[in-house]
DNA sequence: TGTACATCAGTGAACGCGCGTTCACTGATGTAC
DNA sequence: TGTACATCAGTGAACGCGCGTTCACTGATGTAC
């Protein structure tokens, strides 16, 4: 009588089957997730497969424990390209840098779960999406870390990381609850733009805290000194980087 | 009989003063959004003035336009806190830092007009969160193009600004969903820290961009670069600013 | 100064919705003898 | 080879909740005459 009318009634699993209905949930759930214009409910999830709403209830405690299982899957994907990034790169500059261009990259492809993970109020006081952000940090501060030990950034690696980590974060987080904004047509250009921003920021910034200058500057010296500085590059053997490494 | 148990039963408003139970609305509903342990629902709004739920009905047209309201009343806070720390500065570079600090300050003090506005997934979609949101970033282009014109960066104001937003809007997101994290005691210092390394890095990377050199650096070759860069900073007759200017 | 009337700031009770969740059950599948 | 039985993947119907919202009303306040 009341069948689902986005879906075939499905048959039956054979016996030691059962287990593959979780999986058919988990699909459903991860595409009500990214539709804009259906909400992820129990309900929902179980029509999604053909299947009567209490049959969730045989493979997931509750409502919460489901959405977190679809997110956390989106997040191991993340962990590998995190992974990649850092290997595929020998130097501790262009590795840092281009897995702030990973991250940027996969946050935006994956809005729906990134929302949930880093945006949502209760995320800091689930246990699962903690340990999934805390990951995360630990990825940037063992490339943070590298840069430190090549001398290219001071300081601790750990806050530094969190001062990196926020502004690629920002970036995916405007972007993705705010996309009306005059945002330039190609997503990653500005990823690697705020990456590149970010570690030459940090290592210049770095660099003056462990020595200070004594007086406070105008915006006509630094325009003079980086000038100098930029100059610099220029006449050194290796100078900074293009773009496109 | 159910007579609310958070407040006194007020008295009725006299012959013109309808309009007063409006204020006090808005004044419960922004009480509820700083509580996380109680929700802001039309009910608990009514209860808390001590008056019964259709009575709200009677200043706003539904939930939602309470919400906004409630919020955009905070925005105007930051608004008149961006244009002091504005003009609050001559130099341009100074004044972006400042404002960026500013920024960074209002928002981890109002964490949820803040989630509200800029975290909220449907955000985008509402015109006067579109609107606040996009007030922000007309401060900081103005911001930025103050700078573009003092040459101390190079490129599109509006552009660079969003570089430099990002920064600072990761900070104040991430803190607030993940307040778990390893952060550093001092909630503005950091911000600080990543206002400046926004601002330093944006205004280095946009003179590279500017005149990009041939090949791809290592880490050893940014270290002994910026090194020398420092160096002439020191020598500089207004040498790169301290922490507090 | 008194009285009829309009106004306006509320009230009280209820509706209907969609949700997460529970409970007692069913009927196909495999197994023991 | 046939039959009784245990298992297990589901079903169908309902509960109860809190919510936003609506509707017909009331009773104090001020105003016209």
């Amino acid at each position: 009588m009341s069948s689902p009318a986005t879906s075939t009634r499905r048959r039956r699993a054979a016996r030691g089957e059962g287990p593959r209905l979780r999986e058919q949930l988990l699909n459903v759930a991860q595409e009500l997730l990214l539709d804009p214009h259906r909400d992820l409910t129990i309900r929902a999830v179980a029509s999604g497969v053909g299947v009567t709403t209490p049959s969730v209830y045989l493979h997931f405690a509750d409502k919460d424990s489901l959405v977190e299982a679809v997110c956390l899957q989106a997040w191991d994907d993340l962990r590998s390209r995190m992974e990649s990034a850092l290997s595929s790169h020998d130097d501790p500059f262009q590795a840092l840098r281009h897995l702030g261009a990973a991250y940027v990259s996969w946050g935006l492809e994956h809005a729906p779960q990134y929302q949930l993970v880093l945006l949502a109020p209760e995320a800091g006081e689930r246990p699962q999406r903690r340990l999934a952000a805390r990951q995360c940090l630990e990825y940037l501060t063992a490339a943070v870390a590298r840069c430190v030990k090549a001398e290219v950034m001071r300081g601790d690696p750990q806050e530094l990381a969190l001062g990196m980590w926020s502004a690629l974060h920002g970036y995916v987080a405007l972007r993705v609850a705010h996309p009306e904004l005059p945002w330039p047509d190609d997503l990653d250009a500005l990823g690697e733009h705020i990456a590149r921003m970010a570690g030459i920021g940090t290592a210049l910034l770095t660099r003056i805290e462990a020595s200070p200058p004594p007086r406070a500057p105008s915006s006509a010296h630094y325009a003079a000194t980086l000038d100098e500085a930029v100059a610099l590059l220029h006449q050194a053997e290796h100078p900074f980087s293009t773009p496109d490494s």
